[in-house]
RNA sequence: GGAGUCGUCGCAUAGUUCGGCCUAGUGCACCACCCUGCUAAGGUGGAGAACUCGUAAGGGUUCCGAGGGUUCAAAUCCCUCCGACUCCGCCA
């Protein structure tokens, strides 16, 4: 939710933000009407209020034909004060509606425009090369034993996979690497709940753009959550939080699981886009004027692991008409995968500023004792996808996959992955 | 799933019988000052959350798990929901 002292007292912020992200400009004028209509509402309701308070006193110590003569003149008071009630309740809905339909005012610096309008600020790595054909994850995975993607589709449909043997094992030492990455910079790790009530999943703000995207268990009225983000934010919602120890960082390990509407065709094979998959999020509260020298901290830890495992990737900073409401500002990083000819997403970071705290009721004491929002900021340290990279970008001829240096340790000191057959690409994994 | 007990301003509690004296009291913790030769005790005062009116000083309104209802008036009565605990049942 936008901090309505802005509306109220700098709308040309609101406005400028709409504009650089190609959404509706009048939706700021829309809701300072509707903080007016509300405010005046407000006004009249309480004035009604005070007099009948003051009167429902006397009646309260009168007695007798004084008593019976106050009931009936308060009566008709009771009768306005109910309606003025009603009429708040309506006003404040439509202000709230209103309010809530303006995103996150983007921060300077954020490049206008659509999705395309990236702005590139970093290539790290050399993009490898190699002196044979390169195979796919998929391929490799089935080589490997690791990936299992027919029998996935067997048990629960399409875009789901088993990850096998190696794979399997991969998985798990790439999360515990990052765990540990994220332990040594002072997070608290944090296995979270994947099925949240409706009011979680609403504060977060995914119920409005990402609606289509999530799993819901009518049955229970509970969705599944496609990242451990709305646990994490959910984690403090209603709560004052102690600042002074600087900023509060979680390490949220959860399966995510994820509808993938509106995707049909798009990367169909193998497990680049999946309705479930795993992933260590990073998420920090943090005072407002921290938050973007912590937004770069989380873009350096996510590099030092990419960097770690011998990735190349380039860093971009996502434009406005492609940021989610909640972000004033959003980093992505894309690995290079060789058989795409492309670098792919494997992190995103987002700076929520003050925006989704607001909406959860996460506040700190400020300075003067006053309660004010926290700053919320969220980051992925590792997903099931990174093993896409990994796999494609550490190949061998033979079909074999070096495992890099840093995840050694995680796998008993492996150091290279071997294909369980001979090298037939169509071999089917057999148990 | 069944039966029962319960939910009060950071923590702990009073208040709910029988609606108005609740402007929600008290203890602990907290802040400021005073006193005191000292990591203590005592004294005085302050202090909940949110919205709103006002340049300000200072007002007003709301909040007793959440939401409705009854009433001139609800922490208190009624309904629904959420949560905690106890016992029973069931259980990959």
């Amino acid at each position: 939710m936008i901090d309505p002292v802005v509306l109220r007292e700098n709308p040309d912020v609101l406005r400028r933000s709409q504009e650089a992200r190609g959404a509706a400009v009048s939706l700021v004028d829309d809701a300072i009407e509707a903080d007016l209509a509300r405010r005046a509402a407000l006004s009249t309701f309480e004035e009604l209020r005070a007099e009948q308070n003051v009167f429902s006193k006397k009646v309260g110590q009168a007695a007798g034909d004084e008593k019976k003569a106050l009931l009936a003149e308060v009566q008709q008071l009771s009768a306005k004060v109910k309606d003025a009630s009603a009429v708040v309740v309506e006003v404040e809905a439509a202000y709230d509606i209103a309010v809530r339909k303006i995103a996150n005012p983007v921060l300077d610096g954020v490049p206008a425009g659509g999705e395309e309008k990236f702005v590139t600020l970093r290539e790290v790595g050399t993009i490898p090369t190699f002196d044979f054909e390169p195979r796919d994850h998929l391929e490799l995975g089935e080589m490997l034993g690791a990936i299992d993607i027919a029998r996935g589709t067997k048990v629960s449909g399409a875009r789901f996979y088993f990850l096998r043997g190696i794979g399997a094992r991969l998985e798990l030492a790439l999360m515990n690497m990052a765990l540990d990455r994220a332990l040594e910079a002072g997070f608290i790790p944090l296995i979270t709940p994947t099925l949240v009530r409706p009011e979680i999943m609403e504060g977060t703000g995914f119920l409005g753009e990402h609606a289509d995207e999530i799993y819901y268990l009518p049955a229970d009225d509970l969705y599944l959550t496609g990242t451990s983000e709305v646990a994490l934010a959910g984690y403090h919602s209603d709560e004052i939080l102690d600042m002074t120890g600087g900023p509060l960082r979680y390490a949220g390990w959860s399966t995510c699981y994820r509808r993938e509407a509106g995707s049909g065709g798009k990367d169909t094979r193998g497990i680049i886009r999946v309705h479930q998959f795993n992933k260590l999020e990073m998420f920090v509260y943090t005072t407002p004027d921290e938050a973007e020298t912590e937004h770069q901290r989380l873009v350096a830890w996510q590099e030092g692991m990419l960097q770690s495992l011998g990735l190349s990737y380039r860093v971009i900073d996502v434009a406005a008409g492609d940021l989610g409401s909640s972000a004033a500002r959003k980093f992505d990083i894309e690995a290079w995968v060789p058989t795409q000819d492309a670098f792919r997403e494997l992190t995103s970071t987002s700076n929520c500023t003050t925006y989704q705290a607001r909406r959860l009721d996460t506040r700190y004491r400020g300075e003067n004792g006053k309660t004010t929002p926290v700053a919320t900021l969220n980051g992925t340290l590792a997903t099931t996808r990174w093993l896409v990279a990994i796999l494609e970008t550490h190949q061998q001829a033979d079909g074999s996959v070096i495992v890099p240096e840093a995840l050694r340790p995680y796998l008993g000191g492996l150091e290279v992955m071997t294909p369980l057959a001979p090298l037939t690409p169509s071999t089917p994994v057999t148990a």
